[in-house]
DNA sequence: GCCGTTTTCGGCCCGACTGTTTTCAGTCG
């Protein structure tokens, strides 16, 4: 059986849609899109519902995808997707990635033109070839070639961190203007998605063609990509799209539903609403016999009307949220005012740009009653990592601001790297001082699963060892998780009483929001850390707090929830 | 290819916007 994640059986069957489409076959490619994307999102291994012979209780998956997807466990191919993808040239479906390209244009190039890969669908339009095709004209070639520099130029999604700051300032500017009477952020931002591709904004407005100038008139807006009077896309800094809507008041609820997603919990409440005999849109909830509108204006009464305890956007993934609300057990999620401090940071002593008493003020003024120092260990010579003397020597700094400021305490702490056998590379003797040990791997990342698995295991026999950091070691849009196996780390955490970090570096969010989901079912403590590398980074806690809340997470979840005393007798 | 208190066949979300075409097709979300 070769080793396949859930991902990438997902991108086999994403692999597969694509080139049905443009194959021009219909229908199918959603299906195998469906199925992808419930696969790319289940909370368990496939191979679970693989052994037991149930892979087509995940929805989406019938007889047909499942036998594929048993190929795909059992051999690591697939003779279907091998046999599609000889009849395409491997660059087309690459070309798909440019923006206003779709598989009818594309095909249409490939037979007319032999195109088949950027660099030929560049030269063809500079040459003014494509103009010259039916269905095409000077302008697309214009678009063609701009949209070629942005597919060249930005490939990724873009992180939450960076992009959140930049939506509320738009928001803010909106909002300020008289003619908007109400506005919403929307879409996977709203969600809190780590990644997003795009942002979502709606409006009520008195007059929707002065805030569609205002938008885009903005000084954020590198190009404005359309402009309508419900709707305007425009394009800011580093590629980033937005979207703004201009809705009737009458309809703000459900558009703000409707464009919050995700696509999957929609489908699920739309197929409520028709239970009923009503139809759910982003015009509202309406009686298909009388037309009468039901719910529209505010989104909590399309849930109660729906017969749904009101979800929350970040649980809004079609993850069991729908099922729960109807049920009445919907988890009470954390919320950013539960955090009582923050266990991992990292100061001028380490790789940090700001002081020990800098960060505890900071900490203070964010309304925290205590601060974890846990600055590199020696090791990581690259992030300037410290030697037992120097942990020393801190430890009388963090004493001192510790007398000095009222209002907060200082615990002190260390990053301790795990090496390729799981020993730490710091001292037990200095270890037994400290409150705080983050045990976290930095590096050897290509091991095995076992291996990997492994080493965090033995170092989590090590006594002092309190927190085990960012501990699949992603880094989003830059390295994938390392292989390990969570459930062993978890059973071990709930042993030993150690905590599993939730990282809420925007490149890290790690613990992910699934694995925060499959941490509920062990008693174990979810800390949720910054990592902060200077005092502004003190408020990626929002980020954790929000990956969290997709991963259901409760306050009795997360141990910095706790007031000092409790956290003190926990460490 | 999936799905089903309209269930084993016949649907599958649909509206906004753009560009080209003079009434619509393609793309996007």
């Amino acid at each position: 059986m070769s080793h396949v994640s859930n991902k990438k059986i997902a991108n086999f069957l994403f692999e597969i849609a694509d080139l049905l489409e443009l194959k021009g076959v219909q229908f199918k490619p959603r299906a195998y899109r469906n199925a992808a994307q419930n696969i790319s999102t289940l909370s368990k291994d496939i191979k679970t519902y693989y052994q037991e012979k149930k892979l087509q209780d995940i929805e989406g998956v019938g007889e047909s995808i499942a036998e594929k997807v048993e190929e795909i466990i059992e051999t690591g191919e697939l003779e279907y997707l091998n046999e599609l993808r000889k009849k395409f040239p491997e660059t087309l479906q690459e070309m798909m990635k440019i923006q206003g390209l779709g598989p009818k244009s594309l095909m249409k190039l490939y037979e007319e033109l032999g195109i088949k890969s950027v660099d030929e669908l560049e030269k063809a339009a500079k040459s003014e070839q494509i103009r010259e095709i039916e269905g095409f004209g000077e302008t697309s070639e214009q678009n063609i070639l701009e949209n070629i520099q942005r597919y060249r130029k930005y490939q990724e999604r873009f992180l939450l961190g960076y992009i959140l700051p930049i939506a509320k300032d738009i928001e803010k500017q909106l909002s300020n203007l008289n003619e908007v009477e109400r506005i919403n952020l929307a879409g996977s931002i709203r969600r809190r998605k780590e990644t997003i591709g795009d942002v979502d904004i709606l409006v009520v407005s008195t007059d929707s063609d002065k805030v569609m100038d205002f938008f885009t008139n903005l000084d954020q807006v590198e190009k404005v990509v359309s402009k309508g009077t419900t709707k305007s896309t425009v394009i800011a800094q580093e590629n980033l799209h937005i979207d703004l809507r201009v809705i009737e008041e009458e309809s703000f609820g459900s558009a703000l539903q409707y464009f919050t997603g995700s696509k999957s919990h929609n489908i699920k409440l739309r197929k409520i609403a028709l239970d009923n005999d009503w139809k759910l849109s982003e015009y509202g909830l309406i009686d298909k016999h009388t037309n009468e509108k039901i719910a529209g204006e505010n989104e909590k009464d399309i849930y109660e009307k729906l017969g749904l305890d009101y979800i929350q956007p970040e649980l809004r993934e079609d993850r069991g949220e729908i099922e729960a609300a109807l049920k009445g057990n919907l988890p009470n999620l954390i919320k950013m005012e539960d955090i009582k401090g923050d266990l991992h940071v990292h100061t001028k002593w380490s790789e940090g740009s700001h002081t020990v008493e800098e960060m505890a003020i900071e900490a203070k003024n964010l309304g925290y009653k205590y601060l974890g120092i846990c600055d590199h260990a020696k090791i990581l010579q690259i992030a300037k990592g410290m030697s037992d003397k120097e942990i020393r020597e801190q430890m009388k700094e963090i004493e001192k601001v510790n007398d000095k400021l009222d209002g907060i305490t200082v615990l002190s702490g260390i990053e301790a790297n795990i090496d390729s056998d799981g020993k730490l590379d710091v001292k037990k003797e200095v270890l037994k001082d400290l409150d705080i040990v983050v045990a976290s791997i930095h590096s050897g990342f290509k091991s095995s699963e076992k291996e990997m698995t492994n080493r965090i295991i033995t170092a989590m026999q090590n006594d002092y060892v309190t927190i085990i950091g960012h501990p699949t070691g992603r880094k989003l849009n830059k390295r994938e998780p390392y292989e390990v196996n969570l459930t062993k780390i978890f059973e071990e955490a709930e042993k030993k009483g150690i905590f599993i970090e939730l990282n809420s570096f925007p490149e890290r969010l790690d613990l992910t929001d699934l694995g925060c989901l499959n941490a509920r079912d062990y008693d174990l403590f979810i800390s949720i850390n910054t990592d902060s590398h200077s005092k502004d980074q003190l408020r990626f806690m929002e980020l954790g707090v929000s990956t969290a809340r997709r991963g259901w997470l409760e306050k009795k979840n997360v141990a910095n929830t706790k007031n000092f005393n409790e956290l003190k007798k926990l460490l």
